[in-house]
RNA sequence: GCGCUCGUAGCUCAGCUGGAUAGAGUGUUUGGCUACGAACCAAAAGGUCAGGGGUUCGAAUCCCUUCGAGCGCACCA
């Protein structure tokens, strides 16, 4: 049952247009009906004809069994009115079927999504958990809409900033054990650094004093990111593949790539560095890839991770980045076409960074002196539920702030609440009418209000949803229509009675809530909430 | 200075590929539990969609411009 597909291809027919020219959306006002077009409007000069006789030439020949009435609107539009049918077979559909009533088919289309990538140097903060909670519920949608979804995780664990972590923890390790200490201006000063010499001095003592800065490195790595796989799988959020900057390395893909550079002359030495001409696309200056100490920058063996992605055979490469990266995309979008990959494939989701509020005022975030709230402090304040739903119900390219006060004291605000609550009310009356027969495949004769059928309309949309927010990449669209739904089912609750005398009656509304709960639990998967039946 | 993102109700945010009278939550005011869960419902008030110009049947949405905010302009990662 696909009515608006039939309806696009029948007006397509009429007009002779292209299919995917015709726009039906579902009108905010239903007085202009279930569905409605511009296409009248939009086409009538390129058809040269008056949009008001387009409209009518549609309401005259169109022909769905759906379909009802359709009528001609000012300035041209052309709204269609349904028959009721179409709501009852959706819910009749989804007892039937459950979610694979919502699956939307194979779609062939690879996507590689890659989030948090955080620098395994520190704890995860809560502008991580923005890329986290982000990524994790894009990919659970994508999956939904058909297509077909690696989440990567690509680990820092080459370059500068890990001698940097392998002199902290060696410094702090020192300083525990009360000699002098150093800690270098560009070093990290995290408390959690400060737990990781504790470790070490609880399981060695002072054995360790003259291991050297490699091997502090490799302790630190290694509980740093065992503690980021932890914060991360406590908010639901898990990975397919972790990729290693240091494989990349070690792997000889950085040395392939070099070599197709300057066999092709797309590189050039000056002041003793070799540069990269990205300027040949998109960049405004060309890039250092090999500096005059003979080190690599970050960005070459980002080229070269890059363009094993493409390598992969993936059709869709995401990366979401913080929005202190944006200027990187032109850079990294460049060297992409410079190794003759289409770099319109790789969409750069940039998210806006959070702001967290205390007392009324902007809480400083700073990575020398350490003070930051964590994911796992969050976690533990407002509980994963309440961080999931917070943060993907919000588009990407706000900015955000979260005011721990509330977060604390009354987690009652958050709206994932009220959505749980829907689900949870849901649970207690169908069971309490456990005992009653409940028909299948009913016509629905009584059910009558217009609360029902607005319900029923919006359970319909599901799958419209789930597509947009997979082609858009925007999960909070998700997260915004499970509240709609909760809302409109509360509202449903409070102006009738389910469970009655009247046996039909009873087992119309009682089918109409178990779809209702099929789509809000279904929905709260996605978004990695989960969907209680007590609370 | 240049670039990216943004500016919608007191506050936090939605608003789809331009579509019909711009929406929620929260806060304020008011009403509703001897009906299946009141963590709920109903109602009122609250708007120059930052300002100005343009495109057109139609602009919060697209273009130009001014103002304001955040971020970026490395041989850091």
């Amino acid at each position: 049952m696909n009515i608006e597909n039939d309806i696009k291809i029948n007006i397509s027919k009429l007009l002779n247009l292209n299919i995917d020219d015709i726009q039906l959306e579902i009108p905010n006002d239903k007085r202009n009906g279930d569905f409605s077009s511009n296409v009248c409007l939009k086409f009538s000069k390129r058809l040269n004809k008056n949009p008001l006789d387009l409209a009518s030439y549609i309401k005259d020949n169109l022909n769905n069994k759906y379909v009802d009435n359709i009528v001609v609107a000012k300035p041209g539009f052309i709204n269609f009115y349904l028959k009721k049918d179409y709501l009852f077979d959706t819910i009749n559909n989804i007892l039937k079927y459950g979610i694979d009533y919502f699956k939307l088919p194979n779609n062939n289309i690879k996507v590689n999504l890659e989030y948090v990538s955080a620098n395994p140097t520190g704890t995860l903060h809560l502008g991580h958990a923005r890329g986290a909670c982000y990524g994790d519920s894009l990919s659970n949608i994508l999956k939904r809409a058909g297509y077909d979804v690696t989440k990567e995780y690509y680990i820092n664990d080459a370059g500068n900033q890990m001698n940097n972590l392998g002199i902290s923890i060696k410094e702090r390790y020192k300083e525990l054990l009360g000699l002098e200490c150093n800690l270098p201006e560009n070093g990290y000063h995290g408390k959690e650094i400060i737990a990781i010499a504790k470790q070490l001095i609880d399981k060695y003592n002072d054995t360790l004093l003259d291991k050297d800065i490699d091997y502090y490195k490799k302790i630190g790595l290694d509980i740093l990111l065992d503690g980021i796989k932890d914060d991360l799988k406590d908010i639901g959020v898990e990975y397919d593949v972790w990729t290693s900057e240091q494989s990349i390395y070690d792997n000889g893909e950085i040395d392939n790539v070099l070599k197709y550079l300057n066999d092709n002359d797309l590189t050039y030495t000056k002041d003793g560095a070799l540069y990269l001409k990205t300027t040949k696309y998109y960049d405004d200056k060309d890039r250092v890839l090999i500096k005059n100490d003979g080190a690599y920058t970050y960005f070459l063996p980002d080229i070269a991770y890059h363009n094993d992605k493409y390598k992969r055979g993936y059709d869709v490469i995401i990366d979401v980045l913080g929005s202190d990266h944006h200027g990187y995309i032109n850079r990294l979008k460049s060297s992409m076409e410079i190794l003759n990959n289409d770099s319109n494939k790789l969409e750069i989701k940039i998210l806006q960074l959070v702001r967290l509020i205390k007392d009324g005022k902007e809480f400083k975030m700073s990575k020398r002196t350490g003070k930051s709230i964590t994911i796992s402090e969050l976690n533990d304040m407002i509980g994963k539920d309440a961080l999931r739903y917070f943060y993907v119900a919000k588009s990407l390219d706000s900015q955000m702030d979260i005011d721990i006060d509330i977060a604390t004291k009354k987690s009652n605000e958050n709206p994932v609440y009220y959505i749980q609550y829907a689900h949870a009310r849901i649970c207690s009356i169908l069971d309490n009418a456990k005992d009653i027969e409940i028909k299948n495949n009913t016509k629905f004769r009584t059910i009558n209000s217009d609360i029902a059928y607005d319900i029923m309309k919006k359970i319909y949309c599901y799958k419209n949803i789930i597509e947009l927010s997979a082609k858009k990449r925007m999960p909070h669209i998700v997260a915004n229509y499970i509240y709609e739904l909760a809302s409109m089912f509360h509202a449903y609750y409070a102006s009738e009675k389910f469970i009655t005398d009247d046996i039909e009656a009873t087992s119309d509304r009682i089918m109409l809530l178990k779809a209702i709960k099929i789509v809000i639990s279904d929905a709260l998967k996605l978004i990695g909430v989960s969907a209680p039946t007590k609370m």
